[in-house]
DNA sequence: TGGTCGATGACACTAGGTGACATCACCGTA
DNA sequence: TACGGTGATGTCACCTAGTGTCATCGACCA
């Protein structure tokens, strides 16, 4: 669609540059409007100047334009994770990659309120963040192991990190929040540590 | 289908009796033979005697057939922890809820562990599976605070007890366990205290 | 006898998702 | 300069999950 576009050079292109993006913005858009099932694909794909077949080259299902950036998080967690002093305790590791996380977020706060608004609105969007995040911990798993961590202490750290990371993400976003993110996963780790203690 | 069936009375029924319980068999079996995804729904009702339109009307969709059982491990979780002494600690409750499921399973390790293979085959039921132990992860969070729980000590403490179960649950139904899941669970119970007490 | 109810069937329709093939600007190379 | 390959996109036909609506017909009741 749109032929003939002229880009940055002066020349002729025949595509408008960054289908994924427009894609991406579209969906947002719409999906923020109208709702998650009220959009369908062939509207988004309209409205980036596309056709429903290209939005299915880009994006495995319709939900999966929401979750770009998973792996993104997961490559910050897992190198903190890594990158953590040889000495630490696996859970003191967590704690490093859980500020790693915050700083990665700080600056982003409104646009991951508004991913977390369509996300909380639809059941079908929570069951992808799930697997997202059952699929983070299971990489987090992955690389205490590598520090030496067996299981099923790995496991159970990780999917703690991620339990955290999950809990003091929808803090976060809740708009009377005015703490940092890094501070409500310091808060909730501390809350863990006492509970485990009995 | 095939109206006209003598009932147990000796009387002509229309139907046969149990449609939900047909369509669970067929799907069980014919998941479990071809596979999730190459297994139509059309196919499924056929197989019960029925029609689609009268799968639809039992299950929400093609995958909670799988699901039917998840309202009632709820119910002996939250029951559980509701019934833990008074002077339990959270995480001591969570050992006498994980003690009672155990109990719920242990007949049906074989049933269990086909459910598990056809779900572990997918990405679509790992997803629904993971949406069902979430919201049990919030029931039970709601059955601490009723216990005087605050929060966010009570969603961490039923998402690590959640997890517990996930976890011994996987290694339990795997074919070389020989262990019981009572204490497979105590033991990821046990590591998971020596973790948070770094 | 007739009327309501409840479970199921029949049928048409929407939308997510896929496979196969066509299009055409761009780019390297002879 | 001509030409052939490549890659991003479009076109079209198709499958199947899921839904809305109405028809059917034995059971049950007055």
């Amino acid at each position: 669609m749109s032929p003939g576009v002229i880009d940055y050079a002066g020349r002729v292109a025949r595509w408008q540059p960054d289908a994924v993006g427009r894609l991406q913005d579209a969906a947002f858009t719409l999906f923020d409007e109208q709702g998650f099932d009220r959009t369908t694909v062939a509207e988004i794909a309209e409205r980036a100047g596309l056709t429903k077949r290209t939005f299915f080259r880009y994006f495995a299902d319709k939900r999966e334009v929401l979750f770009g950036g998973s792996k993104g998080l997961e490559d910050v967690f897992v190198t903190a994770i890594a990158g953590a002093p040889a000495a630490a305790s696996p859970l003191d590791a967590m704690a490093a990659a859980l500020d790693a996380l915050a700083e990665l977020f700080e600056e982003r706060r409104a646009g991951s309120a508004r991913r977390q608004r369509i996300i909380v609105a639809n059941p079908e969007l929570q069951e992808r963040e799930l697997i997202k995040l059952a699929t983070l911990a299971a990489a987090v798993a992955g690389a205490l192991r590598a520090r030496g961590v067996k299981e099923p202490a790995a496991t159970l750290t990780a999917e703690a990190g991620v339990t955290i990371f999950k809990v003091s993400f929808g803090r976060w976003v809740e708009p009377a929040n005015r703490k940092t993110l890094a501070r409500l996963q310091r808060e909730a780790l501390a809350e863990l540590r006492a509970v485990a203690a009995g």
